[in-house]
DNA sequence: TATTACTTTATAACTATTCTAAACTAGTGT
DNA sequence: ACACTAGTTTAGAATAGTTATAAAGTAATA
């Protein structure tokens, strides 16, 4: 199966239609090796590189927000300034790089066990996410 | 001393005039038991219920701006929305309640010692910080 | 092909935040 | 007390990210 087959096929199963700027913009976020951290901002950059017909700034809004609302993104704010996105949706965490605000995932494999010992009485835990700041050594 | 007393002296260390307005803005802010976890327009909606003469909403964004560059203030970014800042300005962990949009702190103490085993080779950890994100149980 | 629901788009609206520049005030020296 | 200066406050304008609107276009379905 091609990737765009493969991206149709993901478009469907969440009812939304493959049209070709959402194939265009699932390109980006999901035919790569590793997860990627974007915001709208890089997206759209990207897109009006790499495509010929441009895709208007309202559909890169529209298509993220349906995508994450689908669950295919996850929301990550780190910063004030802009939000960030993730084709990583699982539970995971962040090394975010101040020189060049990059985003890194690791994973619980990459972190000691966590454990909370405070008690939360009447409250259940959605998620626990580690952010650990980094910067250059030099 | 009194309370006015003392964050006079805090302002004075950081070379901030004391103004009435700085002045009833850090009441808000440091005079209280617990940390205090706020967005600019919490401040500004507990500062015009409580002060008689109303401070601009310019001052209260500068007045947080100088306070955080001045190291009494540490800004979180929990929502896209808006930003948090922190009265506690040290290295710490958060509890985000989902119904209520509420910060808590909690510290080392409450959590088991954390270890990154992934290597970051040319760059220096700046902070470790975990986000719990909890809701109500019912 | 006709019908309908969904999608894209330009643009307006909105909101949090920052900037501007004029009026005001606190500190300092006389 | 008065004058001087640097720092501060303020209203309002500007900016930037994001969301809403509504008209034109397109995809699915019969
Ligand atoms: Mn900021
Ligand atoms: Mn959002
Ligand atoms: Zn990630
Ligand atoms: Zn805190």
């Amino acid at each position: 199966m091609t990737i765009e087959q493969n991206l149709v096929k993901k478009l469907r199963s969440s009812n939304l239609r493959p049209t070709k700027q959402r194939i265009e913009i699932c390109k980006v976020l999901f035919d790569r090796e590793r997860t990627f951290h974007f915001t709208i901002s890089d997206l759209a950059k990207i897109l009006n590189l790499n495509s010929k017909n441009k895709i208007s700034l309202a559909t890169i809004y529209n298509t993220v927000e349906i995508l994450k609302s689908k669950g295919h993104l996850k929301e990550i704010s780190i910063n004030s300034d802009k939000t960030f996105f993730d084709t990583n949706i699982s539970n995971h965490h962040h090394f975010f790089n101040e020189n060049t605000n990059e985003l890194t995932d690791f994973y619980d494999e990459d972190i000691s066990r966590i454990k909370i010992k405070k008690n939360i009485p009447g409250k259940k835990v959605k998620s626990i996410e580690v952010l650990v700041k980094i910067a250059n050594s030099n």
